[in-house]
DNA sequence: ATGGTAATATTACCGCGGTAATAGCTACGT
DNA sequence: ACGTAGCTATTACCGCGGTAATATTACCAT
């Protein structure tokens, strides 16, 4: 099932699950239920009936363990920070990333010293074509 | 109407309409009509509707000249933009600006240059301070 | 065999963004 | 006075993320 970037939506807590699943690279509904902590905590049939529709829409797979469902990621995370990011600067951005970048300094979420490192970043990604 | 920054939530429509009554400093239901173009095109009531809830929700005002309802923002782009992008940053990047930088990078969304924009940015606001 | 247990499957509902038809109002032209 | 043009107001519906109760299934222990 594949998905262009910018069809790429998720729900809060479709997105809460998701993480869970990408840091522990599997994961069972109830291993979600026991990370989710912050704010509201869904019930178990909740996040089950999630995880069904996630798997539906393409984003988790599973497999069966002695009758038990062992889900995992079906799409990777940086397709969907990809997907996610370039819509949101499609949307609020004008599709300017510099504008973003702006944003994010006027918000002093970042410091010269990190800005320090992506450029060494960018740096060595020049090399590497 | 105030509201919490993690609070600020607009649909893709929405969005498009708060754009043009950004960009315009006012518009009317057909001025907003007239100006989206891109992709689906709404019906007349459909962005009546639109805007009438957006003011419902504090993001837009109007005035009635000559009985026509002439809107205006009644939130910053800025605040919005930052609203949604502390939003982001928090369900997608683990709070990590840093990351995000990252992601705008293997993405090949930002250059050198631009970093090196950021980062006089920067050292300008630090003289402010 | 049978009842408990632990998992998935089914079903139903709510709120909201989005969609739009249609009803209602009012000033203006003739 | 009256119809019409051009607005806003009302109403209804759909899909989907989110919520969760309840039904079903199947193994295990006694």
């Amino acid at each position: 099932m594949k998905k262009k970037l910018s069809e790429i939506r998720l729900g809060r807590l479709e997105l809460r699950i998701m993480n869970v699943v990408w840091d522990k690279g599997q994961a069972t509904v109830h291993d979600v239920k026991d990370v989710i902590s912050r704010g509201r905590k869904p019930a178990y049939s909740t996040i089950l009936t999630m995880m069904r529709k996630l798997e539906a829409k393409g984003y988790l797979a599973h497999d069966v363990d002695d009758r038990t469902y062992v889900y995992r990621a079906a799409i990777s995370r940086q397709t969907v920070r990809h997907g996610v990011l370039g819509d949101l600067l499609d949307r609020l951005f004008e599709g300017s990333p510099l504008l973003l970048l702006n944003n994010l300094v006027e918000q002093d979420l970042i410091s010269e010293e990190e800005v320090r490192e992506i450029r060494k970043l960018i740096g060595k990604r020049r090399k590497k074509k």
